[in-house]
DNA sequence: CATCACGGTATCCTTTTCGACACTATGTGC
DNA sequence: GCACATAGTGTCGAAAAGGATACCGTGATG
């Protein structure tokens, strides 16, 4: 039975899968997209995400943070003033996140995906 | 007017989020890399993917296909046998598993190329 | 005859995720 | 005095995702 083509390996480290894990919050993938523009405060965020809620908004970056993606800057003002950015790191997942706008681009933006044919 | 590189939009129709959706499940995107290299039948994926279940595997393999990102063929044989393909449209999403995986490989690879079980 | 492999289903259960809502602290505006 | 805005935190509970296990039909194998 030798398939010599698929023998890559039963179960490689799986970089993808890997990487799979740092974003696999449904709005991780957004946060950083809307990051690679620029510095952005707290509810700047929350007003580009309509349907995230503080704790979820707030556990999503933390996590980012932990997992070294963002930078968290807080300014000790009487209005608290937060700023998120991109990391080094952050910034280096520019490829996918631009090949995923891309491809969302070219293969579901013809008419918009609202296709519930039951 | 501050930031115009900001006024990208409120709430933009995300191609990213939406293409996020289409893969959102833990082994989604590990199956789409494995398939990149050719025909699969239902239980190579499974040896393929140690910690997966019937049921998950059952599961994504028929969200996938219901995305139009990959092909089923089954054969009315004795032994069953079923074919996983990746459609056009999920070929396409190589750019996105490879740039996946170059990241990976590139910022969480420092020490664990070994796994070679079997 | 009993068992195995194939490609699933079905059922049950645990874990994680996610949403809603309330609460904090403080300086400003009314 | 009161509400508002900022940037959160905490708790509760529902929903969903995911895991474990058992079962199915069949034909070849032992």
């Amino acid at each position: 039975m030798a398939d010599p083509a698929h023998k890559d390996a039963p179960c490689m480290p799986c970089s993808v899968e890997a990487t799979l894990n740092l974003i696999d919050g449904k709005w991780k993938i957004v946060i950083l997209y809307k990051l690679l523009k620029g510095t952005l405060r707290f509810n700047e965020i929350r007003r580009l995400l309509p349907g995230v809620t503080q704790r979820m908004l707030t556990n999503q970056l933390r996590e980012l943070e932990a997992d070294g993606l963002i930078t968290r800057t807080v300014y000790a003002q009487v209005p608290p003033r937060v700023e998120y950015n991109l990391s080094e790191l952050g910034r280096s997942l520019e490829p996918i996140l631009m090949a995923m706008k891309a491809w969302g681009d070219a293969n579901l933006n013809r008419s918009l995906p609202a296709a519930e044919a039951a």
